[in-house]
DNA sequence: TTGTACGCGTTATCAG
DNA sequence: CTGATAACGCGTACAA
């Protein structure tokens, strides 16, 4: 069907110099305004404003004056529009059911999620670009939460169990994705992550050698979480390679919370039967919850039980006892994967053509999975007195 | 009228069913991919999509499948620009110097503001909107910063210190704006707080009145902060009016973190004098910071100096001594922000002439200062034996 | 050096 | 019930 007309009535183009059209939505300053107020053209305006080409000096300052007075700030949705990019990134994180109830005393999945987002932000402001958060209700549909956002962002980062990484690939059409905290072993996106072996490595290394604790259990979170599942699992074999003794059915089952793991660890204190000597935990809350349900059931940490987290959260060193636990970088791993992000970003942008994207050197050269090192902080609650430089 | 033919070159303007133009900047469908794909012109598509007035069963369905099958999603910008408003508001904060550094093992201002932070995301994806964040480094011109954020959306919330109310009525013309932990006293914007002056005076009540202690010190943060010099004043004068003492140069002034506050209370303790016998400090952190400083100094809490918080981080009650302290509902608050935003957002939306705004009965209604009720939490730092029910 | 005329992808207003 | 098309505000080839 060609051969379409089109009428002669100038088919709504701008008069010229900035006179004026019809309903306007908001009440701000546009560029017309401002190129009415300089006595100038919009593309001058535009073109100070991106300090672009020469412009003669006496009309770049008739523009700027102008700017000022009308305290004019270009519209990001416009800017968006015409510029193909919007400068903004997204971070998407799943809620526990308990972040979903405002009105809750329970705790939050807070603090390392948070410490990513101070991260995130600080990365984005740092490289030009805005950061937009998007939790996800427990119960809802994640993935068609994703590709909602995806209109309103130019990449995004999805943290932990927000999407199967098998569902990774319909999202990567839309726009570039990193993984934050995904197994490193998804093909479709980037990954940034921390290195969760080496540090279930060495808290299994530090009970057996330095305690001779060879009996343990582990605190898990959600079993689609790739960071618990990948500590749990490595925790288990590393004990195994140690001679220490840690199996699927010493892998308790939690929710990332303190509450929660006190819960279930005193599930399995009533249930009776030997206590290991050792327990680990998928993050510090939940080896705070641990010490707690613990404590209450008179077990001594760390005479009895050591107890030992992971992400070293600011407080972990005023516990009683101070946590033993394995620090990763939070802040760094949100600021990581902006990073990424951004330049997975900037890569897709030089290259419209899409089959080209993969190719294209400045994409390809890039990193695609990041890993951050962590670290073995040594307390008091694995059994060590705790070190001056660790308080 | 008409008569003029498009040809091949397309001189820019849409022919009917879609057909291609010129460059594209992204790959991803339009709403021009759908209709064609459909046999539908665009206009029907948006019904569609936006569910409005009737349309025939058949077309719908056609038009679903099409969007389906072309994983279509609108695009944010372009929705934006057309609508009026993009369906975003922001948060902005202001950082610390120790926020700004990636890798400083300082703990960050945490904590009160991720709470906050939590709320607002949660509220605003509850009302459709979308929380873009932005927190400002601790040199930069905030004015700046937030009139440039105001560009990428349609309100926003500033959180205590970020501009001095002052210079709030020049952002207001721009966008609604939500003062979160503000004085209250801002006829310009709307205002979002925690009762700070009852709780703190709780605080004083039960000092003097269960434990008689008189002599107080409060460690106060940045002097620009409402919430911190709000807590001070209160505090003092809620002591003053019971018979104890607490006046200006008991007031330390340290940054809202835990060392912070550990360095001026040591910096006073070396200095001499005499002791007081309760400490209460304008946030948990600080409280974590004195309790450590003390400590330090074989000062004994509580036995010789009381110690209470404020915010009743989720921690506090893992602490030693569990920490008496003043809850405030942070991600209430964030949320009641959003809440109140998106209001008067909607309440802007509705009339466009600017100079109607104020008067709109749907605006003028609505609350513009919103206090959140407090509740001391008592716990051991101040003396009293830890209750069952706040552990 | 500056101005004109589109185009970006939507929504909304009219005609039919 | 559906289609054509003018905005929305900005960037930018192309002309001047």
């Amino acid at each position: 069907v060609d051969g379409l007309e089109v009428d002669s009535e100038g088919a709504g183009s701008r008069d010229g110099a900035g006179a004026y059209r019809g309903r306007r939505l908001s009440a701000l300053p546009t560029i017309y305004d401002v190129a009415a107020k300089a006595g100038v053209s919009i593309a001058t305006v535009s073109r100070v404003l991106n300090d672009q080409e020469a412009i003669r000096p006496l009309t770049r300052d008739r523009v700027l004056k102008a700017v000022r007075e009308l305290s004019y700030v270009p519209d990001g949705a416009a800017k968006g529009l015409s510029r193909g990019h919007k400068h903004v990134v997204g971070l998407m994180f799943a809620n526990t059911p308990a972040d979903d109830d405002l009105s809750s005393e329970e705790e939050l999945n807070l603090l390392f999620t948070d410490s990513v987002i101070r991260g995130a932000e600080w990365s984005a402001n740092r490289l030009g670009y805005s950061l937009l958060l998007s939790g996800i209700p427990a119960g809802a549909d994640r993935l068609r939460a994703v590709r909602a956002l995806s209109a309103k962002v130019d990449g995004l980062i999805l943290l932990d169990r927000v999407v199967a990484e098998s569902q990774v690939s319909s999202l990567t059409k839309r726009c570039p994705v990193v993984l934050l905290a995904g197994s490193g072993r998804c093909a479709d996106a980037l990954t940034v992550r921390a290195d969760n072996e080496g540090g279930m490595r060495a808290v299994a290394e530090h009970l057996v050698n330095e305690h001779g604790r060879r009996r343990a259990w582990f605190v898990a979170a959600y079993p689609d979480s790739p960071d618990s599942a990948i500590r749990a699992a490595a925790f288990c074999s590393a004990m195994a390679d140690l001679g220490g003794d840690c199996d699927a059915a010493d892998v308790l089952s939690a929710d990332w919370t303190a509450s929660g793991a006190a819960r279930v660890l005193q599930q399995r204190l009533t249930a009776g039967g030997e206590l290991p000597a050792a327990i680990a935990c998928a993050n510090d809350q939940m080896a705070i919850g641990a010490v707690h349900a613990l404590t209450a059931a008179s077990v001594r940490v760390p005479e009895d039980v050591a107890v030992i987290g992971f992400d070293d959260i600011q407080v972990a060193r005023y516990l009683t006892p101070p946590l033993t636990t394995v620090r990763q970088p939070s802040r760094e791993l949100g600021a990581s994967a902006v990073d990424s992000l951004v330049g997975a970003v900037r890569g897709r942008a030089l290259t419209p053509h899409a089959a080209g994207v993969a190719h294209h050197p400045a994409y390809a050269r890039r990193p695609v999975d990041v890993v951050l090192p962590t670290q073995l902080v040594i307390r008091n609650s694995c059994g060590c007195p705790t070190p001056r430089e660790a308080i």
